[in-house]
DNA sequence: CCGGAAGTTGCTCTA
DNA sequence: ATAGAGCAACTTCCG
């Protein structure tokens, strides 16, 4: 068979850029006969996973932006958006457009490789050529696992190390001048609708989702969709995506030589947001708006040129780039368990309040959760909507879901104190908080963060735990950041702006805001404002959850364990401990209740589906004092929990986007 | 295997 | 004001 001239689809996914694109290199390089720039507007992300306002909004910025790029080169051209999932689309489009070529960028988060394999086994049977190349991340993860012995990165001295043996970052590819045209665009086949059930955006909407009403779009264009055709409620943050304003908050970033070459991470003001005192770059890397290698290449060159008083890794701005890999690189060998507990042979098992409830047929969490006792769950809900009556974690809170970014230390204030620090609650809810809120959420970074938080994984000195009062004072003694985002607050003399509980009545009235109930009051007679009362004494809650962290360490269980997965793990902890144990006396309870529902298999759940009604008490201090064993020792491994290549029905619940 | 130092990012008190 | 010690005590790294 003569070769035929090359019909290119270069499948976007995580690069919406022209610049330093390996993978559009690559489909550059076939000299095609044409080019079809496709999206495929994947119900995953639709439907599955948890995904705001903003962040819709941002993506589409990007999509546009990238468009109108597209067809500045060629004005033939542009990003043709496709309605309907990848894993039907592609193999019809092969046909229809008579494709030889397939070309994406390589992504390694789990739902991602599932549905890659997928397409990349239809394209051997259709004989359409693959190629796949890594741009996401300075280096391609697998290759990093590899570097480290096959083991997940778990510490920035293990990337370093691994990085060493990898060689230098590949240098940043041109931008292309020229695109070639695309070739006939018909779509001469039926649509394969989505299934919408579960929908997990439903919230997010204000309207019908249209969004697989026409392949090609309301116009039948392939255009970009709008905000209202997904339905969406408006976006309401001041932050905007596209390669463009990418590339140019990269230059001006840059071209402050001594911010870029002293920043360090730790002396950056949390309490700075206008401007904010980070690069505010973390949405742009995850969009692929902006190439990591890129901005890495452009910070070394300020560092060559810059002499004095430099910082170095890990705390400066190539330390934050090698962090973003060694998330990346942590997850790719664990697949969906990295972004769990349970089944993760990499993340400590503590029996958080409001664990997930786990999907017994896939081992993998459905996206609810067990509520333990009704204080864990109201909490909860006063911590995601600003309402603790701590004002610095409440003003974090409402920046977030008002404009789907906050400091890295403000991340982890809001973190520590739901978790280790204040609630003792799952880290997995947290989790899904920032998913559905923040615009630069990443699968890799936000479930490693948390796990870093929770002192669950990659970190793991509890006892330093951030307090929402002393630590925001550091950086700002008037609070001005509070002021900002809890305006009922604005009043409030400085001495009391962290702790306007102890302002005196008469200094309350003063300022217009009583300190009064739970925060669903935000208003009374005579115009007066209300703030909440504060939803615990701190220092009782850091004490708590110091100790009852302290003894689940000693106690030393991981995710894979299998004492995890049955509910056995009960034995381990005291009747009393904080958090989701109830010890022995659960346990039992436990076993009578599956001696009444003989012959059923156990849950396949943390075991605590049964007593949601019989809260355990909260709020006694305990020692634990029958721990196991008083010495952790090194942590006996289960045999190769390393990679999960197993086949996974039921739905999945992270993912970026 | 041991021991000491280090670990992106704590807080409080004292000098 | 700011630097340093002490607090309580975890894992990992390195010689």
């Amino acid at each position: 068979m003569a070769p035929s001239k090359p019909r290119v689809i270069y499948w976007l996914r995580t690069d919406l850029r022209l610049h330093d694109s390996p993978a559009l290199k690559a489909a550059l390089d076939l000299k095609p006969d044409c080019l079809y720039p496709v999206w495929c507007w994947d119900p995953h992300y639709v439907y599955r996973a948890r995904v705001g306002p903003n962040r819709w909004q941002y993506l589409l910025d990007c999509q546009s932006d990238f468009s109108a790029s597209i067809t500045k080169l060629n004005p033939k051209s542009k990003l043709f958006v496709i309605r309907e999932a990848p894993q039907t689309l592609l193999t019809k489009l092969f046909k229809a457009w008579k494709i030889t070529h397939l070309v994406f960028e390589k992504d390694t988060d789990a739902y991602a490789r599932e549905r890659d394999e997928n397409v990349m086994r239809q394209a051997k049977e259709a004989g359409v050529e693959v190629i796949v190349k890594m741009g996401r991340t300075l280096y391609d993860p697998d290759e990093l696992v590899k570097a480290n012995g096959g083991k997940p990165t778990m510490s920035i001295t293990q990337v370093q190390k691994a990085a060493e043996k990898l060689g230098v970052v590949a240098k940043p590819i041109p931008t292309p001048e020229s695109l070639p045209n695309p070739g006939d665009t018909a779509l001469d086949f039926d649509h394969t609708q989505p299934s919408p059930n579960p929908d997990f955006n439903d919230i997010q909407r204000d309207s019908k989702d249209k969004s697989y009403t026409n392949l090609s779009g309301p116009g039948g264009d392939f255009a970009v969709p709008t905000m209202s055709e997904l339905g969406l409620k408006r976006a309401t943050t001041q932050h905007r995506g596209g390669e463009t304003l990418a590339l140019k908050a990269l230059d001006d970033i840059i071209s402050n030589t001594k911010y870029t070459a002293t920043f360090s991470k730790p002396e950056t003001a949390p309490t700075a947001f206008s401007p904010q005192s980070t690069t505010l770059l973390s949405p742009h890397h995850h969009f692929g708006s902006l190439s990591v290698r890129l901005f890495y290449w452009s910070v070394m060159d300020v560092l060559k040129a810059y002499k004095s008083n430099q910082s170095t890794i890990p705390t400066n701005l190539i330390g934050q780039l090698l962090f973003r890999d060694m998330y990346f690189a942590a997850q790719a060998p664990l697949g969906y368990p990295f972004a769990q507990t349970v089944g993760n042979s990499h993340c400590r098992f503590i029996p958080w309040h409001l664990p997930s409830k786990v999907d017994p047929c896939n081992g993998l969490i459905t996206g609810e959760h067990h509520v333990d006792t009704p204080e864990a769950e109201t909490w909860f809900q006063r911590w995601k909507w600003g309402k603790t009556g701590f004002p610095w974690i409440d003003a974090l809170m409402r920046q977030l879901r008002q404009e789907g970014w906050i400091h890295h230390l403000g991340r982890h204030a809001v973190a520590c104190f739901l978790t280790r620090g204040g609630c003792y609650i799952d880290w997995e809810r947290g989790a899904e908080v920032f998913e559905e809120w923040l615009i630069d959420h990443e699968v890799a970074c936000n479930t490693g963060n948390w796990q870093w938080l929770s002192c669950t994984a990659f970190y793991s000195q509890f006892y330093r735990c951030y307090s929402p009062i002393a630590f925001p004072k550091k950086t700002d003694a008037k609070g001005e950041f509070v002021r900002h985002f809890c305006p009922e607050l604005k009043d409030y003399p400085d001495k009391f702006i962290y702790e306007p509980w102890k302002a005196p009545i008469a200094d309350q009235k003063k300022a217009g805001c009583l300190i009064k109930g739970d925060g669903d009051e935000t208003e009374g007679e005579g115009g007066v404002k209300f703030y909440p009362k504060p939803m615990f004494d701190f220092n009782v809650r850091r004490t708590i959850c110091i100790d009852a962290i302290k003894n689940a360490y000693h106690v030393n269980l991981y995710g894979d364990d299998a004492k995890v997965k049955d509910g056995t793990w009960r034995d381990l902890f005291s009747d009393n401990a904080e958090g989701l144990t109830e010890g022995k006396s659960a346990k039992d309870a436990m076993n009578r209740n599956n001696k009444v529902k003989s012959g059923e298999e156990a849950s396949g759940d943390t075991g605590v589906d049964q007593d949601e009604g019989e809260a355990a008490e909260v709020g006694e201090e305990t020692k634990g004092e029958d721990r196991q064993g008083k010495s952790p020792g090194k942590r006996k491994r289960g045999k190769g929990q390393g990679t999960l290549d197993g086949h996974f029905g039921g739905r999945r619940l992270r993912d970026k986007h």
